[in-house]
DNA sequence: AAAAAGTTTTACCATTTGGTATAATTTTAT
DNA sequence: ATAAAATTATACCAAATGGTAAAACTTTTT
């Protein structure tokens, strides 16, 4: 029996398919998906409409494949904690300061998944609850370990997550507003310092998790 | 010389363009402006789309207005500080409070302001320079004289509004996260006092003004 | 009552846009 | 080299949408 072996995608595929994605990223992130056009994104990438369409078959097709490199890069990047032994004050620590540090390499990516969020979660729905809830329900449970230990104060653990994911991600996604407050064209990374500090300070003393 | 007196606004008119309005913000706030068509706003307002633009000439002109119902509701109620002697945890807890509710109760305004920011702030850059900006700086010199005065510990004052902004507008913005991993199907008066229990005391204990 | 101003309806249109069909061209495997 | 697969370009279209023109109708003013 004769197996045809699809060929591999060249690598030039490969390249322009990310091309893509980043410039449909941009354009979701600074338009919503109404608001971008298959057109506008071809363009951005250097590329005819058609051949977009002839990589991407449409765009509810590039706007799913958008999320779902977006949620990789979550995922991958955002274990609040691996190591059952760490202490509070490292494993928050961190989590903040990676959770920031993505706000600032990744500013369209998490404009795209606000837009989704505020937007009802139309497509994310059933990830949220399948993958993220059961994620966030052991984050909860650790958290209520330490308090049942001592290590920090007892608070509600959902709304301390809630807090620090709002609070991390609005340097990304209400950074223009941040901007024009402070009277700065843009962020820099000194100024995600600054607020890591005062984040991880922030957070770190309302739990009373100072000390280590 | 004979001046024409304009007729007064039939009561009927201020009705519809009331209407008009609600359901334009909640279209704007779960699609977005490019996503919103103005027959969708004139079918949910029960008229016609014609009739609509007699309203509203165009669709900027409507978003335009309901951008400015939100900031007016917004500037009203939202007031940091009126009184200079107020204590810092007085101060704080009624604006985490006043804020929060503000997001129970007007959440679509609160969701039109997101989308208007992540997408840049294309009407409302200059307002919030114009306006916004100097509340701001009015409010961060208030925080920074009670660092001077030791009524609460030294922070960042600009991160600490952000911080509040972000976490109490979240409950609006982010609500379908919320409820999805809480297991709710909507966020009840009693979710929201809970979280206003939870941020006042998080950001004063945060800020070494728990006690008055 | 008549004029004037305000409101609603009907008919229509130009543009944008997501998408299809298909032909031409380039790249890869045998 | 050549067939097959992958890629790109050309031409086109149907639906949606923001908006215009103008007639018909209603309410208010004088």
């Amino acid at each position: 029996m004769i197996m045809k072996t699809p060929r591999k995608p060249s690598s030039n595929r490969v390249l322009l398919e990310n091309r893509i994605l980043r410039a449909a990223e941009r354009a979701f992130a600074t338009k919503g998906f109404s608001g971008t056009s298959m057109e506008s994104v071809a363009d951005s990438a250097g590329i005819s409409k058609q051949n977009l369409i002839y990589y991407f078959s449409s765009k509810e097709a590039l706007y799913h494949k958008v999320l779902q490199v977006i949620l990789d890069l979550w995922v991958e990047k955002m274990v609040f904690s691996d190591d059952e032994n760490a202490s509070p004050k490292q494993v928050i620590e961190s989590y903040i300061i990676e959770k920031l540090a993505l706000s600032r390499d990744y500013p369209d990516a998490s404009k795209v998944f606000a837009h989704e969020i505020i937007n009802g979660a139309p497509v994310l729905k059933d990830y949220m609850v399948s993958h993220l809830k059961p994620q966030f329900e052991r984050d909860v449970l650790l958290v209520k370990r330490w308090i049942a230990k001592g290590l920090i104060d007892p608070v509600e653990p959902e709304h301390l997550f809630f807090t620090i994911w709002a609070s991390t991600q609005t340097y990304a996604d209400f950074s223009i507003q941040i901007q024009l407050l402070m009277g700065k064209t843009k962020l820099e990374a000194d100024d995600f310092d600054v607020a890591a500090k005062f984040l991880s300070n922030f957070v770190l003393k309302a739990l009373g998790a100072q000390s280590d």
